[in-house]
RNA sequence: GGGUCGGUAGCUCAGUGGUAGAGCAGCGGACUUUUAAUCCGUUGGCCGUGGGUUCGACCCCCACCCGACCCA
């Protein structure tokens, strides 16, 4: 379907009707001004005037000058109310033919809801004591040519939501709420990295050779290089790479690209932040894991017991740990210790429940895949799962005291993964190891495994300082601390199907 | 990929084999303190798309498209 047919279609009585009044507009001077000067936001005037008695504020002649869009419109003969909204809430018009003029006054009669128009006057309150501009001047800034949505029930059509995100934003205040947290978790995030003497980075989203995850990737192509790259996966490779360089203390807050399914959970493009320090174990990981959701929720939220659905979730308390197997064992206790380090038991237990077959063939990814079967969804107090199998860590630094066991957590609330961290594998033949086992499950059709990356290597091998790192979901983070349901709702764009 | 539910006026929703409805929005009128203002009048539909069944389909059947949720 072209442009054209669209808007053709599109067209309808009110739109026409719209487009005449604009027409006309154009006809009598500038349509589309941009000389008023907004002085006022009504958010501030509530907060400033909002309760102060009537008679005070009108002895006060508090002259402003604020502007927004029309949201409700109230015409009674020769005197009319106007709610208008701008960034920072609502207030009052209150419009009367003797104070703006019959000609202005027969205009706004035309105006439409969703006009962005703007007023100078005084500040008055109404019999039922709402702060209202008493309007002397009143002027259409844009005249909005298609109607917004229903006034009292907003826009509801989940998909309408997404795919025509300023309406939804015009419209819900829930909406527009979750997103004005979601800036200020993540500058909250920023401070308190930034208080720990973290830098803030940015390394390439463009990837010669995806990695730091187990991930399908995105596949793009570099036309003057002639050169096939991959959307990032994870910049964890790259963070690394400058603590060797010397940048002690680095964290980036960045969109990774996962080629994958999408859910409720899962959007291809992505927020994390990443977080490395040198001369820090996994340990310290978690300690500044948990610090920062909780002073996230603390700064933005007011509080750290959160209602999550209709749930309570306690992040003021310290959070859980637990081995793999422990909580396999705490969650689901008809599991004996025999049969979970029975490989056969566990092959068998992960297929009857549905679980993906399993490529490798050790106890740890084994126990893994059960504990993702049976006990993830159930991890609803935040909790760290600690102590991975080296197989399916392949960048995490090995235990000292325990073979087969790396230095690495997982952080769940609410049943989802939340953060993802570990001593860094500094020991550059281990990593070269490494990578070339995960090449062999590549080559075994695991197309999530990694490849090998020498410069990666190379830079290990100029030597990367003990080191701590970890993985933060930024959008997940934001649907708990704003009791979202879906991940499309903390992303303003969420992917969707070509509308056509 | 599978299952469930949904797609009807610009928006929010009814309708169930027999002439497509309401509220809001729009248009015309009344109204100088309204609060989703109110009152009177009124315009507006390829009932998601394409096939079928039927004298007749928004409704029944099949396929497809789009979305939400659940499952893999």
């Amino acid at each position: 379907m072209s442009d054209e047919q669209i808007i053709q279609q599109d067209e309808n009585q009110i739109i026409a009707e719209r487009r005449a009044k604009l027409a006309n507009i154009r006809a009598n001077g500038v349509a589309f001004p941009n000389d008023f000067k907004r002085e006022h936001l009504s958010a501030d005037l509530h907060a400033k005037y909002g309760e102060v008695e009537k008679e005070e504020l009108e002895g006060q002649a508090v002259s402003v000058a604020v502007a927004g869009r029309m949201m409700l419109k109230r015409v009674m003969g020769k005197a009319s109310f106007a709610t208008v909204q701008d960034g920072a809430g609502r207030i009052q018009f209150y419009i009367t033919r003797d104070n703006v003029g019959e000609e202005v006054y027969a205009s706004f009669k035309t105006w439409d809801m969703g006009d962005i128009i703007a007023a100078k006057g005084t500040l008055m309150k109404t019999k039922t004591g709402e702060l209202s501009v008493q309007v002397s001047e009143l002027r259409l800034l844009t005249k909005s040519l298609r109607p917004l949505p229903e006034k009292f029930h907003g826009l509801t059509d989940q998909e309408q939501k997404y795919r025509q995100r300023y309406l939804d934003l015009i419209t819900n205040d829930t909406s527009r709420d979750t997103f004005v947290k979601r800036s200020r978790i993540v500058q909250k995030i920023r401070e308190f990295m930034v208080n720990e003497r973290y830098l803030e980075v940015e390394t390439p989203m463009m990837h010669p050779i995806p990695g730091g995850a187990s991930a399908k990737p995105f596949i793009t192509h570099h036309n003057a290089l002639d050169m096939q790259l991959f959307l990032r996966i994870a910049p964890e490779l790259y963070l690394k790479r400058l603590v060797v360089g010397g940048m002690e203390r680095v964290f980036e807050i960045n969109r990774n690209f996962r080629n994958e399914g999408m859910s409720t959970r899962h959007n291809p493009e992505f927020t994390m932040m990443e977080f490395y320090e040198a001369y820090a174990d996994y340990e310290r990981m978690i300690d500044l894991t948990e610090g920062v959701i909780r002073f996230a929720a603390k700064e933005v939220i007011g509080h750290t017991v959160i209602d999550y659905q209709g749930k309570q979730v306690d992040l003021s308390k310290p959070f859980a740990r637990f081995t793999i197997a422990a909580a396999i064992q705490h969650y689901n206790p008809q599991y004996t210790d025999e049969q979970l380090h029975d490989r056969a038991f566990l092959k068998a237990e992960i297929a009857r429940l549905g679980g993906k077959p399993v490529l490798t063939d050790g106890i740890g990814g084994l126990q893994l895949s059960l504990f993702e079967e049976t006990t993830e969804e159930k991890l609803w107090e935040p909790t760290f799962i600690i102590d991975y199998p080296a197989e399916v860590s392949p960048l995490a630094r090995a235990s000292d005291t325990r073979p087969g066991i790396t230095e690495r957590f997982e952080l769940f609330i609410v049943g989802r993964e939340h953060a993802n961290g570990y001593s860094e594998l500094n020991d550059p033949e281990d990593q070269a190891e490494r990578f070339q086992a995960q090449v062999a499950l590549k080559d075994k059709g695991d197309d999530e495994a990694m490849h090998y990356d020498a410069d990666y290597v190379r830079a290990l091998e100029f030597g990367l300082p003990p080191t701590g790192g970890c993985g933060i979901g930024i959008d997940r983070l934001v649907m708990l601390l704003t009791d979202a349901p879906s991940i499309r709702d903390v992303i303003l764009f969420p992917q969707m199907r070509r509308e056509d």
